[in-house]
RNA sequence: GCACCCGUAGCUCAGCUGGAUAGAGCGCUGCCCUCCGAAGGCAGAGGCCACAGGUUCGAAUCCUGUCGGGUGCACCA
């Protein structure tokens, strides 16, 4: 239990003790009642809302009750003060005790710290990635995947089963032209003078190696045969070796996946023609006429007759087609059975799209609600685009022969955890700039390197310790830390609350600005060593002191690994 | 035309499922080491939280509308 949810437990007793006196009616729900620690420090160490919560459905005037609740209280243990502010916040102060209590329990959970039950065991399937296999991973990919994973992490520490799961799109006409244009590099390979990639195909070089090992794989086999005995092979292998390589892309990122899901393994399966009975049967599915789009002009619009799914019934604008009229799955039609799946195996759901795909949210709601009778726990988040920029100028892409820049060269050039950090500075639905010079500067207005020298700081002080006094951390002596070294140990408390808050709201990047602030108080109370030496964490003629600050300073470590680990990125030593 | 996201300091952004005097970094002003504790820290100036209504003890936060910016609107994926 965090120091929130003890004292969330105090303020629970004192409430049963005044209904148990009769000052308070039974059973008034407490839902609303919450204990935060207050903005300003100057208000005391926790802020309980209660008395002003509670007074207008127990019918009673909010001061009587908050004085009742500061009666009951001031009596808890490691209450030094209760006092009425504002208005009507109970403001508590809490003992050296509690605070130190805190910090031993950093030691003790370890890396466990922050973590908790609030999941209560649920399953919960993360989506995300799930890039089109038609070619290597792009920075369009990125924050997607980063978020996405992060998000799984973080379910995963606050008490869920987290499936991480990537779909791959290996069943529509774009892997006709990847297998195609595999085809191409693959006489190529076999010594064929190609010349310019025709227009349609993929021109990227990465399928270079893939007409390579198709050539030597099949010879000449299929040199001049017909798409009809060549598409079907070349397109699952080219698509396998396309997985291969979003896989090592990913890897660089330390993303891996629990699950790939196969679009075409799905229609195999005959899922789609399931999930269409389905909803056939509950009239969700009928054979009908779409309107021409709107707003736009399209020169080879003709009415057709397809199989429409009614999503209007569930807001959408229009009711949406699941298969086109040559009887093949539209991208859609598969969708819906595939989350169909999904829902039978997790009791949660949650998509990491890109915002581009913000338009089709309402009708994959709407037929996961169909398919489940409402029943599935179902989200889609999105991803904000990222802007490419260096040194304050728009990176230019062009678009000849498949151009764009990869995750790979990214993460080469500035390192996994720069990407990481900075793709989870930004809450998802806002849009971002990643410069490549600022995410390595090392500098204030940097987060990833703040953070990291945070850490990296408090190494090198553990390590001056014990080789210049031979002192190592120690729980013996807290008794002697100052009201500064509790201001830091208050900071780093804030941790589960924050975690759990994360979770909660599905928003990795929380933890990322706690870093920062968590860093900062780490920072501000390391240099408050260089104008007073006796707040040092190293003092040669105080060894007692010099091990509690040690401890002080190792469980901050502490704290800032556990976060950074949520993220992925690593808790450098030195820098 | 419709849908979704965004609108908070000069700039880039936080704001803890409604809470007290709205925060941080950058930039600006002024301070702090005769170096292995300045890759840093402290202080100051700077805001009608786009605008107008509403909900309530209380709104930057929730609802409605308006304005401004972005994205998307094919049987593509």
């Amino acid at each position: 239990m965090s120091i929130f949810q003890i004292y969330r437990a105090h303020v629970d007793t004192a409430l049963d003790a005044l209904e148990a006196k009769g000052f308070l009616p039974e059973g008034l729900s407490r839902a609303a009642v919450t204990l935060d620690p207050p903005r300003d420090a100057a208000h005391g160490d926790l802020s309980v809302n209660a008395a002003m919560v509670l007074a207008k459905p127990a019918g009673m005037n909010p001061r009587a009750l908050a004085e009742a609740l500061v009666a009951e209280l001031s009596a808890t243990e490691g209450v030094t003060s209760a006092e009425i502010a504002g208005p009507g916040f109970i403001n508590l102060r809490l003992g050296a005790e509690a605070w130190l209590a805190e910090l031993t329990a950093i030691a003790e959970h370890g890396d466990a710290y922050g973590a908790s039950d609030f999941g209560q065991g649920r399953t919960v399937n993360v989506e995300y990635v799930s890039a089109n296999p038609t070619g290597p991973m792009h920075m369009g990919h990125c924050r997607g995947a980063v978020v996405g994973d992060a998000l799984a992490t973080l379910l995963a520490f606050s008490g869920h089963e987290v499936i991480r799961e990537y779909y791959i799109n290996d069943a529509g006409g774009q892997v006709d032209v990847l297998a195609r244009s595999a085809h191409l590099r693959y006489r190529e390979a076999l010594g064929e003078e190609i010349g310019a990639i025709p227009e349609g195909l993929y021109p990227g070089d990465y399928l270079v190696p893939v007409g390579q090992r198709l050539a030597r794989e099949y010879g000449e086999k299929f040199a001049a045969a017909p798409e009809s005995e060549y598409l079907a092979l070349f397109r699952k292998e080219a698509v396998a070796d396309m997985m291969v390589m979003i896989r090592t892309d990913l890897a660089l990122l330390g993303i891996h996946h629990d699950i790939f899901s196969s679009e075409a393994e799905l229609h195999a399966g005959g899922k789609a023609d399931v999930a269409e009975a389905f909803l056939r049967e509950k009239g969700l599915v009928y054979d009908g006429v779409l309107e021409a789009p709107k707003g736009k002009e399209i020169e080879d619009w003709e009415a057709v007759e397809l199989p429409l799914f009614r999503s209007t019934q569930f807001g959408d604008d229009q009711d949406r087609p699941i298969k086109k009229s040559n009887g093949a799955w539209t991208y859609f039609g598969a969708d819906l059975a595939y989350h169909y799946q999904k829902a039978q195996t997790a009791d949660e759901l949650i998509d990491i799209w890109g915002a581009d795909h913000a338009g089709t949210v309402k009708r994959i709601k709407a037929a996961v609600a169909a398919l489940t009778d409402g029943k599935a726990v179902f989200d889609v988040k999105l991803v904000q685009m990222v802007k490419l920029l260096r040194g304050g100028e728009p990176v230019k892409m062009s678009k000849r022969s498949g151009n764009f820049v990869t995750l790979a060269e990214v993460v080469e050039e500035v390192g996994k955890d720069a990407v990481r950090f900075t793709m989870l500075t930004r809450k998802a639905d806002a849009q971002m700039d990643f410069d490549f010079e600022k995410v390595v500067e090392a500098s204030r207005d940097n987060p990833v390197f703040y953070v990291q020298y945070a850490h990296a700081r408090i190494c090198r002080t553990l390590e001056k310790a014990l080789a210049e006094m031979g002192t190592k951390p120690s729980a013996d002596h807290l008794d002697k830390l100052s009201p500064d070294d509790l201001a830091l140990i208050k900071e780093a408390a804030r941790f589960p609350r924050v975690v759990e808050a994360a979770a909660r709201t599905r928003e990795p990047h929380r933890i990322a600005f706690y870093l920062a602030e968590l860093a900062a108080a780490f920072h501000g109370f390391y240099n408050l060593g260089n104008d007073d030496p006796s707040k040092r964490f190293i003092l040669a003629q105080q060894p007692e002191l010099t091990q509690a600050r040690l401890y002080l300073a190792a469980n901050i470590g502490q704290v800032v690994r556990n976060g950074l680990s949520l993220m992925g990125v690593a808790a450098v030593e030195s820098m």
